[in-house]
DNA sequence: CTGAGGCCTATTTTT
DNA sequence: TAGGCCTCAG
């Protein structure tokens, strides 16, 4: 009897993991051992059949956590989909390797140092540390940057890495090109080797070889992983590929998820091709494709697959939904960006009105720079907004600068974190004593560091510069030495103080000093909600007997803070409308959408249209763009549009050309009618503005209301009501207050006015405010004394 | 070290 | 147009 209830048991665990699935997805979930590819299209589920197919290997198939290892390209998925894990199991998963390509990459590494032939402490250097070096190393080869731009010579660098390439394995062919940066290339690993300096893609790279070289490593590996999953396929690298290639080996135990017409990252290295060379490299593999899109009504889909259908050699996929028809795509075109804005207000609006929500509500755009007219109009009606992208936490000056005097408290011999914050904030160090220390430094084959001690030490330059370098040298031995038992927050605290950053940013004054104070005791924050435990690369290693020399916590922190760029943005549960680029937008989902600019030249963009096989990928864009959909799609574009400083009359996008009439409906200057002959697209084909130029129209100060004699007459929105709303919870008031987006409040100097928008949290948090009379400020809720207006 | 003024460029973004 | 970057003068 045992057996059968043994079997039962089995039954029920797997029923609960395979029942609500269809059937692809359940195909995939309970696939037999071996490989799979899982063709999923947008809005199929495919995040729920990865961490399903986890939980059934686990749950019933008697697979070790241990056993398996899942990729993904964002912390945001790895965190999300390890969370849907132990959701799903109830439990903790330990064991189980779930991050980023770049995160596993950096686990390896760090566990396999000396394999790796790095040293013990290496750094991960981001973006900006590569490009100050690349500029080093140019500048010591009398390199003219003029001619050669050192940010084409990261980007040259970083891509034959994801290529596989060392400079060694690069041959120039007398091309004037390759002759230039190939030597760039070398000197620039070099500094990077002496430095002990590991860049992203070098992560990757590093791991592959790492393998390679140390077979045993490998087949370790290899034995480990009984099961590997890796997530949007469709984005992986050369490298990325090899390297899951190579821990698959021969075992046959590989699912990997994608899409191909949601490849929209070819122009940094994802290779759409991974795909088929997939289906040679594991010719067993099944493909499962989930068609059945749960996200948006039909005419949607419609619309999008007959787009997508433009393109060639797609492997294929038509999505379909039992949603019902819904609404029929609607077109608007504008007669400037600012009627664009004004109606993709005015549609927000009538949302709102009819009880919805504004943060169901997304503004994508292809480019950042059309945010700004977006933004000034919703500012104008004074509606919540919040735009998606944008400079990254730890990617800011102040705290980037922070961060560095952590570095160097940590290793002294960081020649980044040196050259960084000698002088900042200025303290008479400047670019002649700087030069003196790199020479030294080089000659005697020490770090900025040692050559400074040196200088000082031996009197080798004038008595101030000498002076000022011997202050900065006690100044980080002196934090080192206060610091020593220190909690983490305390030490940025004290660094914040001591290295002189706060009295700098405070002396800045305005907005932006306030604002890098804020970052900095931001960053205080961070240091004290640091959790190691939590992060991608330190994880349950207790059953490893690997030569594990346990980070310091600062070390740790320095590194997570590397390879998180920090995501934790403020306000993102507010309700308020979502504006970001359609790359971003990628994986989310809201019920009304709008696509602006839909214009040739600007999407696709004229930057595309060049090269081949570039089209292909904006159209796809196109179509993750209107996948994004749940209920209203609009698409618009202006016949006219200022950009670069001039102004431009505009075509359609060819991407509307090629949706079909039957989908759409144009809404139209006088009333909206279903488009028979597209009269919007004649007059823009002769280029003739349908409507006069208007000069007030163009001011951005205009008044929609009186001013507009084509304005969009009323027309109902169909009443569809969302069935969940998509921004999870709305969080309630702002920084612990009960101040929330929208909400009328009162300011003892400035009068009345509305929240907009908001920074930060606590008494610290700043306050977007558009006051009635004042205008818009922005204040700190610990001095503001805002009182709520009912 | 700071500020003014000139020049240049002008997708998309994660790690 | 605008913002970033560099140079040069003070």
């Amino acid at each position: 009897m045992m057996a059968s209830t043994q079997l039962d048991g089995e039954m029920m665990e797997a029923s609960h993991l395979i029942d609500s699935l269809n059937d692809p997805q359940r195909e995939a979930v309970a696939a037999p051992p071996g490989s799979s590819l899982v063709l999923a299209g947008a809005g199929s589920g495919k995040t729920r059949v990865l961490v399903h197919r986890i939980a059934w290997l686990i749950e019933t198939q008697g697979y070790s956590p241990y056993s398996i290892l899942a990729v993904t390209f964002t912390n945001k998925a790895a965190a999300e989909m390890r969370g849907r894990i132990e959701q799903l199991l109830k439990i903790p998963v330990r064991g189980l390797w779930v991050g980023t390509f770049h995160g596993l990459a950096h686990r390896l590494l760090r566990r396999h140092w000396q394999d790796a032939n790095l040293p013990q402490t290496f750094q991960i250097i981001d973006t900006d540390d590569q490009l100050r070096l690349v500029k080093r190393v140019m500048a010591d080869l009398n390199i003219d940057e003029k001619q050669w731009p050192a940010r084409k010579a990261v980007w040259w660098i970083n891509s034959q890495k994801d290529e596989g390439k060392r400079p060694d394995n690069l041959e120039h062919f007398d091309d004037i090109f390759l002759k230039t940066h190939i030597p760039i290339y070398k000197d620039y690993q070099a500094a990077c080797e002496r430095g002990g300096l590991v860049d992203f893609a070098e992560l990757l790279l590093r791991a592959h070889e790492l393998w390679l070289n140390h077979p045993e490593l490998l087949s370790h590996y290899q034995d480990r992983f009984s099961a590997l999953l890796v997530d949007e396929f469709q984005d992986t690298n050369t490298l990325q590929y090899a390297w899951v290639r190579l821990l698959a080996g021969n075992k046959n135990n590989l699912m990997v998820v994608g899409d191909d017409d949601q490849s929209i990252y070819g122009w940094r290295g994802a290779r759409i091709e991974n795909i088929q060379r997939f289906t040679k490299d594991f010719p067993e593999a099944s493909t499962i494709r989930l068609e059945q899109n749960y996200r948006s009504t039909s005419n949607i889909l419609n619309a999008a697959n007959k787009l997508i259908d433009k393109n060639h050699g797609r492997l294929g996929k038509q999505l379909w939904t039992d949603r019902g028809d819904g609404d029929l795509v609607h077109v608007y075109g504008a007669y400037n960006e600012f009627d664009e804005a004004r109606f993709i207000v005015e549609r927000i609006k009538r949302w709102v009105n009819e009880g919805n929500l504004h943060a169901e509500a997304a503004v994508l755009y292809r480019s950042n720079a059309q945010s700004r007219v977006l933004e000034e109009a919703l500012l104008r009606v004074q509606m919540p907004y919040r735009i998606y992208g944008g400079q990254r936490f730890f990617e800011r000056m102040e705290v980037r600068n922070v961060l560095a005097y952590m570095r160097l408290v940590a290793s002294r011999d960081s020649d980044a974190a040196f050259e960084r914050v000698v002088n900042t904030p200025t303290r008479g160090i400047g670019e002649r004593s700087l030069e003196e220390i790199r020479l030294l430094a080089r000659t005697e084959g020490k770090s900025l560091w040692g050559a400074a001690r040196i200088i000082v030490k031996e009197g080798r330059l004038p008595g101030r510069a000498s002076n000022a370098i011997a202050t900065f040298i006690k100044l980080i031995d002196g934090m080192a030495a206060n610091t020593a038992n220190m909690s983490l927050a305390k030490l940025v605290e004290i660094v914040v103080e001591q290295s002189g950053l706060r009295e700098y940013h405070a002396k800045e004054g305005g907005e932006r000093g306030q604002a890098r104070l804020e970052n900095m005791d931001e960053l205080v924050n961070a240091a004290r909600g640091f959790d190691p435990a939590a992060t991608d690369f330190t994880f349950a290693t207790a059953n490893n007997a690997d030569q594990d020399q346990p980070l310091t916590l600062l070390e740790e922190f320095l590194a997570h803070a590397a390879l998180e760029a920090g995501e934790g943005q403020a306000g993102a549960n507010q309700d308020c409308v979502q504006m970001m680029t359609m790359h971003s937008a990628k994986g989310l989902e809201f019920p009304l959408v709008f696509l602006a600019g839909m214009e040739d030249g600007l999407f696709p963009h004229a930057m595309s249209v060049e090269q081949e096989g570039r089209l292909e990928e904006e159209r796809r864009l196109c179509y993750v763009g209107m996948t994004r959909a749940m209920q209203l799609l609009y698409l618009t574009w202006a016949e006219s549009r200022r950009m670069h400083g001039s102004e431009q009359y505009r075509r359609p996008s060819m991407f509307l050309d090629e949706i079909p009439n039957e989908v759409i409906q144009e809404v139209r200057a006088s009333g909206s009618i279903t488009r028979p002959g597209y009269a919007a697209r004649q007059y823009a084909d002769d280029s003739q503005p349908s409507h006069p130029a208007s000069g007030s129209f163009n001011q951005p100060g205009f008044n929609p209301k009186s001013q507009r004699p084509w304005s969009t007459t009323e027309q109902a929105l169909p009443a569809i009501k969302p069935k969940t709303s998509s921004g999870a919870a709305i969080e309630k008031g702002i920084g612990g207050t009960d101040l929330s987006l929208g909400q009328r409040v009162k300011h003892a100097k400035f009068g009345e006015g509305v929240v907009l928008n908001y920074e930060g949290s606590g008494t610290n948090a700043r306050v977007h405010i558009n006051f009635d009379i004042a205008g818009s400020k922005w204040l700190v809720m610990g001095y503001a004394n805002l009182e709520p207006v009912a």
